[in-house]
DNA sequence: AGTGAGGCCTGAAAGC
DNA sequence: TGCTTTCAGGCCTCAC
């Protein structure tokens, strides 16, 4: 499920791969995402050049030379496969295929969470979905008093919080535990209830797993490959994320007394953290 | 405004 | 064995 780390790899491969590159062909064979894909997708991007790939959150902006943007959201199972190969055979859940003189770039999203529309480059700020997105976690201006200004006021589960994109962007339910864990608090804690010195502490950690997770290539579960195809392999990696049960890497506790890393539900979301260590 | 619930969608895994 | 149910989750919309 692609988070930051996740489109953050696939945005710098496709960088690699085809910036410059010219769409000779787009074709749109599914048009059924979170949002249809708009009619006219295909004429409007057809012959025009890849300027350069952008992420915003998890979100990866195209930018192309006839002063429009790609706006591509991968949702949970979507998939950036890059072609060089003249002859692409399609595959099961293959929605869109640009083919370009630097090769063939097809969106596979079995599931469809996913989307794909184009605005004006111009006007990508006050787009439905990008004027809502927070600060980016490596941003200069996100700092502990940053997230304690916006925490001060919720009442909901810290945990919960660090989903809400307009919050920071670009944490998924991966991390968030993830990050959790490193900043050794509770998931379950309200979130004005942090300090201003667990909330810097925290800031820190979002950004250690995600630098982390990005070195790695992002995590690989069920649905998420890096465009080569290759894995990811920061799953290796997780402390507590599907570890139900299992010690919690840097306690030294009975397992049998504690029954290590625990699972719950916040927000309608599998949240993973261990009981002894968060506070 | 903030919060919580429901829904979209498919495939893997678990349950019967 | 084979069918049915449950779960996974990003993010939208809607209701309170």
């Amino acid at each position: 499920m692609p988070e930051l780390p996740e489109v953050e790899t696939i945005k710098n491969a496709l960088s690699l791969a085809v910036s410059g590159a010219v769409i000779s062909k787009a074709e749109v064979l599914c048009d059924r995402f979170r949002e249809q894909i708009p009619s006219d997708f295909a004429d409007k991007i057809n012959g025009a050049t890849i300027l350069q790939f952008r992420r915003i959150g998890k979100y990866m902006i195209v930018d192309l030379n006839n002063r429009l943007s790609l706006i591509w959201h991968l949702g949970m199972s979507g998939r950036v496969k890059i072609c060089q190969n003249e002859s692409y055979v399609l595959q099961k859940h293959d929605h869109v295929v640009l083919t370009t003189d630097k090769g063939i770039i097809v969106f596979n999203d079995a599931r469809r969470f996913g989307m794909l529309t184009y605005c004006p480059t111009d006007d990508l700020s006050q787009n439905r979905y990008i004027r809502k997105i927070g600060a980016d976690p490596f941003a200069p201006e996100v700092s502990g008093k940053y997230l304690f200004e916006h925490l001060r006021r919720k009442t909901e589960a810290v945990k919960v919080a660090l989903l809400d994109q307009s919050v920071i962007c670009g944490i998924g339910n991966i991390y968030a535990s993830e990050a959790l864990y490193d900043a050794r608090i509770l998931p379950t804690r309200e979130a004005c209830s942090l300090s201003p010195a667990e909330c810097q502490k925290l800031v820190e950690s979002i950004r250690n797993v995600l630098q982390k997770a990005i070195k790695a290539g992002g995590s690989t579960l069920k649905d998420y490959r890096r465009p080569d195809g290759g894995m990811g392999y920061f799953q290796n990696e997780h402390c507590v994320y599907n570890q139900t049960g299992k010690p919690c890497p840097h306690c030294t506790c009975d397992l049998n007394k504690t029954g290590g890393i625990r699972k719950i539900v916040l927000g309608g979301r599998s949240t993973f953290y261990c009981d002894t260590l968060q506070k």
